[in-house]
DNA sequence: GTGAAAGCGCTAACAG
DNA sequence: CTGTTAGCGCTTTCAC
């Protein structure tokens, strides 16, 4: 649609309204002691020409811009969107921005959007990206940084994520109860640590039941449906017969029904399925659909929200790793009577 | 990490090269005439106390903030993040930054964001969602504004869209390439104008070929793998056999590859089948994997953003609806002779 | 060459 | 009650 003109100042208020500057500031915001009638003219006026208070200028008297930087390393992906709407979530309410900066990767380019999100005076920085392996510090800051779902390499910084190994502890205590007793876990790359720390949470339950995980019940590959197929093909082929299967993701855990189902194996009736992620698409189109881990994205992003908040308001930030614990989402694939 | 203490100004940068405010500006921006000796001084004091400028007060100035709000009407999904990132493209290189708002398709939060984009006195506004349907304008304001993968109601207003019409036409010119001659279109709701683009696409590419689309060989439902299953099912159990599926996602491409697979019809030996949006998860993860329409999300992003700068350097904005072209991209869904 | 002063849009403190 | 003044951090004349 056609273009206005640019934004009016309190000044053209202010003369509008035959007042002074200082009087339409008052009358807006409600501060000082004004006639009512006054109050009421400034209103219209400024109504009349659309005025907004331009923010870079309050923000200059303030010492804040009720901005926060959000400095993803990864592109905006399917983790991240959750994260974010957990964010929105905590900020919105206090009509604070989000200034958004995708480094892809590249510490060169994260460089230069620090510089600019410090430019612009942020009040407060989020990291993230999808790996949750330990990445470097930013350092320190004239402003409070919060890692979520992305760990700092500093002990000193915040850095929130969701808990690998409970989720795992979660998944596996879960095919026990259902009566399962010889359980394998087929995972994403080793180098990735949330494979090696769901792993470990895989195999701690099973020993604090008294049962093992044998390293030929551990299958490491690609986070992707079609490792899952093979890894399933693997255990098929495999002398001893599982009875319950850990995924790593639910893609892993879609392929591996999808492959069990082709070999005439019933799921759940003979091996029970918990995959991990609770992405809907996955799950929902998976055949059973997908028991499985839910990591509590959103719940994490309005937590990190609300500690970066807490310390812009001068609170204490914290430090250390908080490690918020997952969910279990019962679907068929676990329930061999039913869910 | 430990906190810095607050933002150095101007002020303390001259006060440490023993220089006035207004030198420290010009040596850091290359501007006026200074001896070379007190530029380096006072390069050097910025360094030493890590002084960036304050972007506000530029901003205060120059009048224009050099960030772009993005208003989105869904939440952050699988469709705006390329489209995200092509914009992120073309507006990176200039340091111009992006503010995020979600407006979850409440009116009433839309209006919000858009108060606080104005207020923050973003140089233009890009406004987006996943929904293709035309959708209410902003009206008129004093920075332009690009609907791009959304398009407005208001032809004077500049909407970029992919061109869904085109794109089905591509995908059926293909499947009459490889030989195919009856035809089905298996797509989404009816409601949503991309089903009913889609469909029209095929429709027309069909009608020139001399052939034609039956109401019977129409099957619209929901946009997942589930309703593709039910809808190959449909065809299987229907008089006719069709030997070519124009699917209006992968989702539903997906789960008609599965459906037919599953009931021994061959794909792509006795039905071709095309997908669109050419989701990498999807595509790959089929079997056999998904010739597809690819909507170039992220070419529109750019195309967007480079209208947008364009505008806000002073130049024409445009109006009414640009359509993008889509691709196809070949892989073995669609080829009975091999890719 | 460099410093001092004015002003971007706004608000807070102080006059009147 | 309302207008005037000063100043947030920066840049840009204009004197010196």
């Amino acid at each position: 649609m056609s273009r206005l003109a640019a934004a009016p100042t309190v000044h053209d208020v202010a003369q509008l309204a035959g007042v002074s500057a200082g009087t339409v500031s008052k009358a807006l915001n409600g501060r000082g002691q004004l006639r009512e009638e006054t109050r009421k003219r400034v209103q219209v006026a400024a109504e009349q020409l659309g005025f907004r208070a331009n923010r870079l200028a309050k923000g200059l008297i303030e010492g804040r811009t009720y901005t926060v930087g959000v400095l993803t390393s990864d592109s905006f992906g399917r983790f991240t969107m959750p994260l974010m709407n957990g964010i929105e979530d905590s900020l919105g309410a206090g009509s604070v921005s989000t200034l958004l900066c995708d480094s892809r990767g590249d510490p060169l380019r994260e460089r230069h959007y620090l510089a600019e999100l410090l430019g612009r005076r942020v009040d407060g920085i989020f990291v993230t990206g999808r790996r949750a392996d330990p990445r470097p510090s930013l350092g320190p800051l004239p402003v409070p940084v919060v890692y979520a779902m992305s760990r700092s390499e500093d002990p000193l910084d915040l850095s929130i994520v969701y808990d690998d190994v409970q989720g795992a502890g979660l998944a596996t205590s879960h095919l026990l109860a259902v009566g399962r007793k010889r359980i394998a876990y087929v995972s994403g790359p080793a180098r990735h640590l949330s494979t090696r720390l769901r792993q470990e949470g895989t195999e701690r339950t099973l020993l604090a039941a008294g049962l093992s995980l044998p390293p030929a019940r551990v299958l490491l590959g690609e986070w992707s449906e079609s490792w899952g197929r093979s890894a399933a093909h693997l255990l098929l082929g495999s002398a001893e017969r599982v009875d319950g299967i850990v995924c790593g993701s639910d893609q892993i855990a879609r392929g591996v029904a999808d492959e069990l189902r082709e070999a005439g194996v019933d799921v759940p009736g003979e091996v029970s399925l918990v995959g991990f992620d609770n992405w809907d698409v996955m799950v929902e189109a998976s055949r059973p659909q997908l028991t499985t881990v839910e990591p509590n994205l959103k719940k994490l992003g309005q937590l990190a929200a609300n500690r970066l908040l807490h310390a812009i308001d001068g609170g204490e930030l914290g430090s250390g790793l908080v490690l918020l614990p997952c969910d279990l989402v019962l679907r068929q694939s676990s329930m061999p009577s039913g869910p």
